[in-house]
DNA sequence: ACCTGAACACCGTTCAAGT
DNA sequence: ACCTGAACACCGTTCAAGT
């Protein structure tokens, strides 16, 4: 039996670099790893994605497009705790498509799909507000939720979230807790 | 003239590292670069730092120490928009210390740095609510405009903030911006 | 569009043996 | 508490020469 690839080869080494993300992370995914874990020799990967930064920029764009799903049908408070959901049960891959590895406008298809998956959101606010008033709305929901999953998985707010259930409260509070923010604003 | 070192290797280390991590990110701060650069031989800094990790977590642990600084003296929206200021003026830093490189839980000291920054928030609000009140609201303040500080970083916003004032003048709108979520809550 | 296999420069980490 | 220097396993990337 050959060792030679038939098929689809770009997507058997972006699920073998996806499966290592997650256990190893970033910085642990390489792409000699993902090359053997894929059943073929280390620069077979290289017909697909010129380097390693562009393995990684398609396992972001994948996770654009996952997060759009996941967003889709939802709406409101419901949508910011999806958003979380998201990032808490994708750890690793939330982190490749924002923790700044990755030099999004380098990579056309990796920003439309970030700029889809926000769109989502804008639009949610359409039948509030004007288009200005939306802009800036989905802006500050987006902040909000967005800053609220990476401070969960960086384990910022360990005493609040022991388990999944006080997880899934602790967001609950915080999304209702924005009503807190007028009152010191107005004071402040 | 030798090249033994003395004095404080470990304040040399830090300030060498600090320079690459500006210059280059995370993935290209090497160890091997890093001595180079302080002047001492490629096992010297591990007198001070058991490994690659240890060093980036004395980085962060700086970086908490110099965002505790930039806070303390502001509150309410003003201390929103410091807290964006510093994630702009040191972005690679901010990376580090909030991009899930680092694993908080294992270095007590970045904790406690952490938790310190963290703490000067919380009692920002306490003036204007009780000890639960203020808790949520932090949390809620506190992934506003972290959340904010990494879409801007990461480019999302790149239409709203294409030179230094824009981005100034948008962070004041997403954080007065916070208003619409509440009508958008209510009819969701 | 894949393969093998060699090569290069770089890395983190660990030694051994010094001062 | 630092130094030199060697070593190891690993990496990304680039070849050359195949099928």
């Amino acid at each position: 039996m050959s060792t030679y690839h038939h098929g689809n080869l770009r997507t058997a080494v972006l699920k073998a670099a996806s499966k290592i993300l997650e256990k190893k992370g970033i910085s642990g995914l390489s792409l000699r790893e993902t090359a053997r874990d894929a059943g073929v020799s280390h620069n077979a990967p290289y017909r697909h994605f010129p380097d390693r930064e562009s393995l990684l920029a398609g396992i972001a764009a994948e996770g654009f497009s996952m997060l759009g799903e996941a967003l889709k049908s939802s709406s409101g408070k419901a949508m910011g705790a999806a958003y979380v959901r998201f990032a808490l049960v994708h750890p690793e891959r939330f982190r490749l498509m924002f923790g700044g590895s990755l030099a999004v406008g380098k990579y056309p298809a990796l920003r439309e799909a970030a700029d889809r998956a926000y769109q989502a959101l804008v639009d949610s606010f359409r039948p509030h507000a004007d288009a200005q008033q939306a802009q800036v709305a989905a802006a500050a929901a987006w902040s909000l939720v967005h800053g609220l999953s990476h401070l969960i998985l960086d384990g910022h707010f360990a005493p609040a979230q022991r388990d999944a259930a006080g997880t899934e409260n602790f967001v609950r509070q915080v999304l209702g807790g924005v009503r807190y923010l007028l009152g010191a604003q107005r004071s402040a």
